[in-house]
DNA sequence: TTGAAAGCGCTAACAT
DNA sequence: ATGTTAGCGCTTTCAA
């Protein structure tokens, strides 16, 4: 009962009665079919269980209507998922697949780009991760565009989709200064990445404008234990910070359990803690974390029209986060 | 810049100077080509940014090394995310590439099979919604092979991997009574699913297996939301229930914040909270949260082998989850 | 409106 | 070890 091979346009042909192309017509809505025909075709196709082959169409129009994502560490931060859901639905609703990646450590992404290229994606969607500038412009030089998601793309001519990471860190500095917080302490993400640097950077500048200082700053690498350890970290210094601003709300969850359930303090008001992304627990009571919100549904929007309708110059969206204050700062 | 044409293996035998076969053949290992021969042709295809077209390939040889994912509701319940990561990596350790339908909500699995059967996928692996037997035995007629995961296949021709909920649920029935709690109360998960199904049956066979019944049972959907409201008209009954078993963690968290912030009571000295599915957050000291673990690793690699290797009879294949112990129960 | 013929880029069978 | 030939299932001319 398995492996009779699936039906053939030629088939439904022989079937119904026509030639092959007229069932390639049958199923193409702006195809000039007489009515007639075109049921007696359907017919056919449905009794043959017949679906047309897409990999045969993508030879012929070299339009695979499959988009190339590329992700590492999904679900480290609690972010990405997200990004995920909503792209997938995004491209969906414009009748493209998703040909998801997911990068390994260590596994760098200019090695697996020719490979999704060999499956003629439409399109590429890159994120948490920074390509070559030569790997990228091979692909846009056959006709692919490119979208970076949260990375700017530097001298390449990919296209980027930013959340503005170094304005909402600045409104984040403004905020705590402007609470009264005096001792400011910073958990970073992983150092040599370009979103950290701009969070970083932001944060250090709105700081800078109230002529005040970073009190410390740890590195983390977006894991919740790193938030544990940083916090660990920061709290055993002779100047205990009053305020910690974490560069990712899993971080901030961390430091937050770390703060109550480890060192006895109450947050906001032994310590209180900020964190970035808006991921889901960051809602939740017992966290009621203040943090900024990246727009995700926007941003996701942003990067899947770059890909359907791409700008002959490399463009860059830089989208703004918002601020929200919930209980914790 | 844009829209030169990808390079053709023609183009690289031209430019070798060989043959258009014997390009092929120089990008398959286990092909006879001299080794001076295949020197040559891996020049010219790098100097002409040649890569394989995998849709031709996949056109004559019938293999995509594309496999399909189907998920629904992703980021619900925090669980799938951590499927799709380890998912995606198992598949790639066998140099298989996923894509990922995320069907939404209301949408029927049995609309968009057809349309991933276009693709020529070599294989389906279904979570988190069933699809119908004529369905799934149209692709095994034609040699694809389906997976459902944590779902079972009743009298359709489609494998299955699942989590033996009710084993497990019964499990955490012996526990909670031989703790010695006498009031346990369900916050179930979707009511129709036959997950929520299992799981329920499972518990209520553990307690009545220590002659207990259950205090009392809400609906839940898996949300964290849920887990709050369920809790909520739980506590406002006449008995109170000394211990919750929620259908997922992630309704266990929402229940322990409830109990916690907003009624004032202490997890597990006046309720205690049990959860299903072991995901990371459960783990987090602030919730440290009693909960069953699935195998999600061992269910990953047992689908994606029989993708890969496909039994000829129908296959379940039941895995144990893990009862593990923390502070919440 | 429909059919005939060509060909997308590749692999597989056969011949050399 | 390499070249020749054929053809996967479809879309796209071009004719009729």
């Amino acid at each position: 009962m398995a492996n009779e091979k699936p039906a053939t346009s030629k088939d439904v042909a022989k079937l119904a009665g026509v030639s092959q192309p007229t069932v390639s017509r049958a199923f193409d809505p702006d195809s000039p079919v007489s009515p007639a025909t075109r049921a007696k075709i359907l017919e056919a196709a449905q009794s043959l269980g017949y679906q047309p082959n897409a990999i045969a169409r993508t030879l012929l129009t070299k339009q695979s209507n499959i988009v190339g994502v590329v992700m590492a560490n999904v679900t480290g931060s609690m972010f990405y998922p997200q990004v995920i859901e909503q792209l997938t639905a995004v491209l969906q609703s414009h009748n493209k697949q998703s040909l998801l990646f997911n990068l390994q450590p260590d596994q760098p992404v200019d090695d697996i780009l020719p490979q999704l290229m060999g499956y003629q994606v439409d399109g590429l969607i890159i994120a948490s991760t920074t390509p070559s500038t030569e790997v990228v412009n091979e692909c846009i030089r056959i006709g692919t565009p490119v979208v970076l998601f949260n990375r700017v793309a530097h001298g390449s001519q990919a296209h980027a989709v930013c959340c503005d990471h170094e304005a909402a860190t600045r409104q984040v500095a403004h905020y705590l200064v402007n609470q009264g917080y005096q001792n400011i302490a910073f958990i970073g993400g992983i150092e040599n990445t370009e979103t950290n640097r701009l969070r970083e950077r932001g944060f250090l500048a709105g700081l800078a404008e109230h002529n005040q200082q970073l009190l410390a700053k740890v590195d983390g690498n977006y894991t919740y234990a790193a938030g544990q350890l940083g916090t660990r970290r920061l709290m055993a210094q002779a100047t205990k910070p009053d305020a910690i601003f974490c560069a990712a709300d899993i971080m901030a969850l961390g430091a937050m359990d770390t703060l109550k359930n480890e060192l006895g303090l109450q947050v906001p008001q032994d310590v209180a803690v900020f964190g970035f992304d808006d991921i889901p627990s960051a809602k939740w009571p017992a966290y009621n974390l203040s943090t900024i919100s990246q727009p995700i549904e926007l941003m996701v929007k942003t990067a899947v029209s770059l890909i359907l309708n791409p700008p002959l110059e490399s463009t860059i969206r830089q989208l703004q986060g918002e601020l929200i204050i919930r209980g914790s700062a």
